[in-house]
DNA sequence: AAATTTAGCGCAAACGATTGCGAAAATGTT
DNA sequence: AACATTTTCGCAATCGTTTGCGCTAAATTT
């Protein structure tokens, strides 16, 4: 079965294809008779004009791009889950482009949505991308990007990202008010600029609230380490109080520490995380934690593509405040 | 700053667009001394063909399209990264698409593939998909479609998916080989296939090899629900020895039940489950569970798709054999 | 030197949809 | 009835690339 194309409608029903054209696209040119008469037998025949050729014409298409590091990450996950439906709800695609935190794959998968000229790249970099002038190029071709989540320190460019301060400081305020007083904190890796964020913001609010608490700073790199530092330090004599892991992934260690030690959240000791809202509740009582997820983030980096989209060359840094989720865990 | 276009070096040139294009592509007709100029110039102002007129030309774009339920599933994201791999190596886009476990969005979103003419498809159907005709229609247009994960029953269309029997057959040896005795066996949805293809094997094996262990069948639709549930057979008299969950989900339930309870494993009671293999070391011992994961999976599908895509017309039902991984929680 | 081959290149059509412009037909106006 | 206007539609170019065919001039053969 032949593809249905203007061409085939208009020979059928002795018309141009300009008629044809025009009639499905209710142009007052276009007497009623013939509008129905065409749309019927489009209809009839199921015609769907061809992508191709428009994208062609209009040259461009109705795709983004998402590069990021992996999708293995509940924030990415949830981060495109989000998007996807926003994206499909205004009539474009997204297409995922992983970099595998490899700079290299990055740059090539940059060069694909160039080459595909696609309407917008949602990007979050490797941990190691620092010159962003190969982003920055798809400007020239009028190819908007939204830098999300792990965003270039350079400026003039739309950044949409987690408030780091604003969250490490909600997750010092609820362990103060707790009247926590040997307090393990465990950090990310301690060169990644969303660590030395939140552990700034961190340390800070104990020192704002004038705290006397014994806060023991510590970074790792892995849930294997964490799970070790944690048992280690509930082993003390001077009994940790409360636990802050500022990832899902220190969290998770944790949580095997304090398991396997066969104590119990938040009597034997309180947790709290910044998290991205799914591996708290794989714990009874579920975790207290500061949500960073990924699902506003999508809704606001894709809004501020629409607007690029739609002309906008306004640079904006938009930032998420997040909100503390009651468990039960401190 | 202009497109490059074949017209744009052409006229630079003083060639013909044919010319410049052959050149480009090392066509026999064309001398030496032309492809140089052409290909330094293409060089010089990066020339890149446009992937819209190439699109319109060959009817067909190097873009694959993939249905889900939902990305937010650890098989779905293992799947999808490991294919998106795979599918970028091959110098192909991949394009999500989530149906939300709802038939109208899945098929809208297979009319987006239809629309965009797309190399091929993925799908997994939502769990109430019978019909299935209108994704067979994709073979008029000549895209292939595979079918992954949550298949069709019907017959003559190209398949991937786990070997569920044998999964459910490799944990129900498992406990006899550990000899577990008072076995609570925690399957998911019964009105699913993939239920029942578990829930059937699993009671075949303990037939076969004459078991006398007492096996409580149960089945659930939430994590919430098998954590009450494992609360309350725990609580019983007669101890349950070791419990099976058919997934992730009903794992994560029964794990809060453990903890809850203060219990270990594999002391207190083991525990062995049907998993993609992440959940399973967020607990210590890590859990012993039979591997169901998305990559190997993901190749396979990929691979399949490359034959159909190269004009194989043969259809085939692949499945995958689950391994058990050891932990230490049987 | 005439005839034939071959190397090297350009013309033009095609893919399918869109759109400015012009032409014919229908209607209205005097 | 002659002219002006409006309705209705078609021609042809365009987007960028590819490719069959034909053309010219040089190289080879006779």
């Amino acid at each position: 079965m032949a593809e249905v194309t203007l061409k085939n409608l208009a020979e059928m029903l002795n018309l141009s294809i300009s008629t044809v054209s025009r009639a499905l696209k209710n142009h007052p040119d276009i007497s009623n008779e013939t509008k129905v008469k065409v749309k019927e037998l489009a209809a009839v025949l199921d015609y769907e004009p061809n992508t191709y050729a428009i994208n062609l014409r209009t040259n461009h298409s109705r795709e983004f791009g998402i590069i990021i590091p992996s999708i293995s990450n509940d924030f990415y996950q949830s981060f495109i889950s989000s998007l996807e439906e926003e994206v499909r709800l205004y009539g474009y695609s997204l297409i995922i482009l992983q970099s595998g935190n490899n700079q290299v794959t990055e740059l090539e998968n940059l060069k694909r949505c160039k080459q595909n000229r696609m309407a917008g790249v949602f990007v979050s970099i490797t941990s190691n991308t620092s010159d962003i002038s190969n982003f920055l190029k798809l400007d020239e071709q009028h190819i908007p990007i939204i830098f999300f989540d792990k965003v270039p320190s350079f400026e003039a460019c739309n950044k949409v990202c987690v408030d780091d301060n604003y969250a490490a400081t909600l997750a010092a305020e609820a362990l103060i008010s707790k009247n926590k007083k040997h307090i393990l904190s465990i950090f990310g890796n301690p060169k990644m600029s969303i660590t030395t964020k939140r552990l700034k913001a961190f340390e800070a609010t104990f020192k704002k609230y004038n705290s006397d608490a014994n806060v023991v700073i510590q970074s790792t790199n892995s849930t294997e380490e964490a799970f070790q530092m944690v048992q280690y330090y509930l082993n003390e004599k001077e009994r940790i109080d409360a636990i802050f892991c500022m990832s899902d992934e220190i969290l998770i260690g944790t949580m095997k520490a304090i398991q396997v030690l066969g104590l119990k959240t938040p009597n034997d000791v309180g947790v709290i995380a910044i998290s991205e809202g799914i591996i708290p509740t794989f714990y009874h009582p579920q975790i207290t934690y500061i949500e960073t997820s990924g699902f506003k983030l999508a809704k606001m980096a894709f809004s501020r593509m629409l607007a690029c989209v739609a002309g906008s060359t306004y640079v904006q840094e938009l930032k998420i405040e997040s909100v503390l989720v009651q468990g039960g865990s401190l």
